[in-house]
This record gives C-alpha cells, structure tokens and sequence, in this order.
DNA sequence: GTATCTGCAAAACTTTTGCTTATTT
DNA sequence: AAATAAGCAAAAGTTTTGCAGATAC
C-alpha cells in the first residue's frame, strides 16, 4: 500500500526539496478535508494549530501537492477562487446534475475513462486528471415539464 | 431560427434593460469570436473600433449573455482568467488542460457525448449538457518534470 | 422625466513574487 | 556550509463596485 505521505515525500526527495513541520502539517490538513478546498480555508484551519504559517507557504504547498498528483485544482463558473480536492480519493466519479432541482447522481463509466486517455494521448499530454459533469433533466423534472 | 441577437434583444425587454449601441457592439463581436475568449481580449477587440468603451462594461455585458444563455463562463485550473464561449455552438467542444503551463487543447469526441446521452438515459435523465476537462501533462511540461 | 447604462477609478479579492531570516540536509 | 523554505509584505492580476454624467425608454 502506498500512502500519499510516502508519494508526498518521495517527491519531496527526489527533487532535492525540504521536508519541513509545515509541509508535513499542510500535507496531514489537506488529506482530512473530505472535500475541495481553498486555499484560505485551509489556511485558516491551519492557524488554530500553527497560527504563525504564512498564506504563501499553505498556497505553495498546495501546488507542490499538485504536482506530485496528490491533489488537483478545481475552478468554477461563479467562484472566483480555486479548489484544491483530493486527486487519488474519489478517482472515478463523474456526476451528474438535473438542472431542475439540483439532484446529483454519481457514475463511473470505463469506456469513457478510457476514451479520454486516448484523447490525452494523441494531443501529447499525459493524463492526470478529469472532470466530467452531465447536466439534465431528472425524471420527476421532465414529467414536470420543464424547470427554469 | 431563432438569431442569437433576437435571443439577447428579448431578454433585454423582458427585464426592461436597455438596448445600447455598446451591448450591440459587444454581442457581435462575441458571437464573431470562434473559441473562447477572455474579458480582456474581448476587450481589447472591441477598443480597436471603439475606443472609448470601459472594460467593466464589456465584463458586465458577458455577464448578460452568460444569464440569457448565450455563452458561458470557462474557467481552468492554471489558468486564472477566466473564458467566455459560446453556448449555442454545436457540437460542443471539450477541454485538455495542461496542470503545468496552462496550455489549452480543444477537442471533440462522438463517442464520448454518445456515451453521455446513455449514461443519462440510464439514470433517468434527460441530458442537456456537460462538461468534460482533462487535465494533464503537456509534452513540454512532462519533459520539464513537472516542477516549479 | 425617470430609470438604466457607461466609463472611469478605486476597491476587493486571489495569486504570485522578492527578500530576509530560519531551517534542513 | 550550502541550499532551500518560511513568513511577511508588497506586487500583480482579475473581478466587482460606486458614482457622475450620458443615454434609452
């Protein structure tokens, strides 16, 4: 079993950075969040333990995580700061939303994942990631007729 | 057919906003545009025929066609700007983004959105969009390792 | 005439950077 | 001892807002 300190560190080591009580604290902080992040809000529950970190520490630790693939940015239509969620926790959930009422409904479908790593592929990336969101009419919204 | 000007122009009268020479200006060359676009370079466009147009009136303006259905905000991550498209434009095209320089590949895959409208289907949903982004390595990037 | 819009500038907010001191290796 | 990181503050970049004068209705 590989836990994401030891990716963490592995990381940290083969590139010749620090491992430092911050990264360590950021690290353990980032890994309890069961769902995205930002970074003040990480920041700010970093505080009560550690209340002498700087902002820029928490923000460059976070995209140190999302370069060793622990962690990925999420951005949104209607927010203007970033995310940071789990790369490795919920590999492969895709939702989808009704547009009527909010519903969200989970899927996994290997074909697809599949698919986009052949995508990836033939434009020369490497995957690492995905996000995928279906929006819709749920049953009981179309039988509705039609929601704004 | 429904043009998207008439689309803009009714939802205009409907809320009792106003029709000025400046949102005119703005739609055109929005819809003129083939890809996404950010409020900058939109702005930038704009100024080369009207040159005294505001910068905060062009971003309000995307707003409005974002709230008339007309375009859509993108954002991606390790990119902090964010895009405007168009909503209407058939077919849909997907993302690739680069986690390490933020290059943006387009793409579009049949068997991807066929395999959408199936899943939604076998959930009960009526599908009317989605939204597809892959993040990944570029060939650069992946070559570079990824650090910062 | 009234309500809304524009353009400007400033504010608010997020992300990045420069630098000095501190820490890790 | 040398190299990297932390913390701070300031800069840079993006989005939003307040307001006086202009424009559409």
């Amino acid at each position: 079993m590989i836990s994401e300190q030891k990716i963490f560190y592995d990381y940290l080591e083969t590139r010749r950075l620090k491992r430092t009580a911050q990264r360590d604290l950021i690290l353990d902080m980032f890994l309890k969040i069961e769902k995205h992040v930002t970074p003040e809000e990480l920041y700010q529950s970093i505080r009560k333990k550690y209340p002498h970190i700087g902002f820029s520490t928490v923000y460059r630790t976070l995209k140190l995580l999302v370069n060793c693939g622990l962690a990925r940015e999420v951005k949104t239509a209607g927010d203007n700061s970033t995310f940071f969620e789990h790369q490795y926790d919920h590999p492969h959930h895709d939702h989808l939303v009704c547009q009527g009422c909010g519903k969200m409904a989970e899927f996994f479908d290997k074909a697809i994942e599949d698919l986009q790593e052949k995508i990836a592929r033939a434009h020369g990336f490497k995957m690492t990631g995905h996000r995928l969101e279906i929006t819709g009419l749920c049953k009981t919204c179309q039988d509705k007729g039609g929601a704004e």
